[in-house]
DNA sequence: AAATATAATGCAACCGATTGTGTAAAGAAA
DNA sequence: TTTCTTTACACAATCGGTTGCATTATATTT
């Protein structure tokens, strides 16, 4: 049985001693070499460079990254793949890798606290050179992470960010971008405008809200409590429902801010069921600009949010830090990198808010 | 300057040998006893992980890894991660990888088959234990995926398959979609059905556009090429140049069957804005069942596709494989493989063909 | 009590690349 | 020619688990 085994073993992958025997070479020079290490000559390099193609060479990055005690991998941390916003925050995180060299681990929480500490460990076990996470709905404490930051590993919080972590964080303006959506709503001729938020816990939301609210008393409207309604999953169904109570107070909204595409379509769904004219008897605007926004009909106001950038940049600052650490190998930053970026957000003004043609 | 980085250097990382000095045991043993090897006592296994616990260890993979020449991450290598379907397939490889104790490692091609080529080798220096592909649109060799084979490293292409590759395949019986999704606008009283397709390199397409003929020529209608068009990208803006030439012919088709809804939503538009009727001018089925195709007016009929349960089973081949290989090492399927998975699919009705009410 | 079987643990090589330090060779300066 | 620099490369330790085999301790049998 043992026999038939070896037999049968695939052959061994072509390593650096092979190539170190073949040319009668130190492996650290070849090694040296394929990096291009300035102390071995273009003569060599170039030799070596030529029999690790013929040999078919692959790196081992396991042993690279045994070695150093790090990989070249990012790891993310997210709470659902997918989704529009959080799918194309990854695409924009996988290319910017993906050009630098770097890999890229996905894991997702499925919103849950617990699987957010215990993924956090799992991406520490790889050896992740850098981390971007998302917070969970649920998550309250984020000390899971302050292991990265002991370790000097950098790590990025985007769009849903922690208030007290000194890290970078990637974000929009959640605040103006809230600010920015209720007062286009009040431009367009709403008195009364209600808003569909999520967990306020989440700065995502809770900063929306209050520039929602802001909005509202520099125009000097009522803030009415009872028009504000936390959803706890922004989903359509959610804002068709939390719409359908609103349209049954005795004073109904002429406006409605929710925190999301979703939502906002479940409102739009409501209005038309009723019977409602959008936006003559109720204007609408969402956030995200997702797919949907621009298909349904009427189309969608909400506020654009640059996600594949916002990955981007991500990723970016990981890359980055990480350059600066190895040109500069004593810049351990640790406990004090307070990066805060914003990214633009944009209200898309379409057919279900803007009631002057 | 050294002196400083020294000072500043992190404190190392707890290992087995750390563990093993503690309570004066061989690393071996720490090794087998947090792995609840039989060989170690369950007194010892207790001790070994109760140690482990306070003092903080975590494994480090990258060192088993080595050794093992054989990581727990499964490559992932789709076109875009930014798509309903390919997220929703991820969403699904992560759920059961992460059940099962594997990690993802996620890539995107773009559709180009360069980076793909570039991508499956990045995957395969990083020792991932099986690797998960959906073709690129312009790929036509597939021989970059033989080292897998051949290093006996498990391969499940999904939705995008080759034609010839003894792996696992996982995907829907794209024949049998186009059938039924042909079929059903026949059903509605459909004489004249075009058909938007994507490129017919791709046997999601190909064999779309097969079902497509058969379910035709089975209803003795006539097969009419001018009504077949090949759309490279599949995209909205390509759905609704489409069909807007469709509707200028002077025999107009009275059905349309795009092989994705945003095609289809293209053909929704299109006809919209010429005050056509849906369906009694023109029915229109899509495929795939994304988001959109629920919350489109008039809703779009479709294919609905198992996309999460499509990367689950695609995990599970995967995980089963490498168990199956510890279990029987000498089992060696190598170039022996050929598994095909066929999900189901089911015809959404929707407003968008439903001509009877 | 001696011999044998079995359970529990130790030893040490190993995976493959990286890197600080040492050394030989080639070139430059004296 | 000798000495001092550079330049180019070699040596060998290292990263942290894993695993085949050896060894010791305990249990069982005769």
């Amino acid at each position: 049985m043992l026999n038939i085994n070896r037999f049968m073993q695939e052959k061994k992958d072509v390593t650096i001693y092979d190539i170190a025997e073949r040319l009668s070479l130190a492996t650290s020079t070849i090694s040296r070499a394929l990096k291009d290490h300035p102390s071995i000559s273009d003569k060599t390099i170039k030799k070596v460079k030529k029999a690790a193609e013929e040999m078919g060479f692959r790196p081992n990055t396991l042993a690279a990254g045994l070695r150093g005690n790090q990989t070249k991998i990012i790891g993310v941390l997210v709470t659902r793949i997918n989704r529009p916003f959080i799918s194309s925050l990854i695409s924009g995180i996988e290319e910017t890798a993906q050009k630098a060299g770097y890999s890229v681990m996905i894991t997702q929480s499925h919103d849950s606290y617990t699987d957010e500490v215990n993924l956090s460990k799992a991406l520490y076990d790889s050896r992740v050179c850098g981390i971007i996470c998302s917070l969970a709905m649920e998550t309250r404490d984020t000390s899971h992470f302050q292991k990265f930051i002991e370790k000097n590993i950098p790590l990025v919080f985007v769009d849903r960010v922690p208030k007290d972590f000194n890290t970078y964080r990637v974000m929009i303006d959640n605040y103006s971008a809230g600010y920015k959506a209720t007062k286009h709503l009040i431009e367009q001729g709403c008195k009364r405008i209600a808003h569909i938020t999520g967990s306020l816990h989440r700065n995502t939301y809770s900063e929306r809200k209050r520039g929602y609210v802001d909005a509202l008393l520099e125009s000097n409207l009522p803030v009415d409590e009872s028009l504000i309604v936390d959803s706890s999953g922004l989903t359509f169904e959610e804002g068709e429902m939390i719409s359908n109570t609103f349209f049954d107070f005795p004073n109904p909204p002429d406006g409605i801010f929710a925190s999301n595409d979703t939502a906002a379509v479940g409102a739009i769904q409501a209005a038309k069921k009723r019977g409602l004219k959008i936006p003559q008897d109720i204007a609408i605007i969402g956030f995200n600009d997702d797919p949907i926004a621009s298909i349904i009909d009427p189309g969608l106001s909400t506020i654009s949010h640059p996600a594949v950038k916002m990955g981007q940049t991500s990723a970016k600052k990981i890359i980055n830090h990480l350059k600066s650490l190895r040109n500069n190998a004593n810049a351990s930053n640790k406990d004090n990198i307070t990066e805060v970026t914003f990214l633009n957000t944009e209200v898309v003004a379409r057919e279900s808010s803007k009631k002057e043609l």
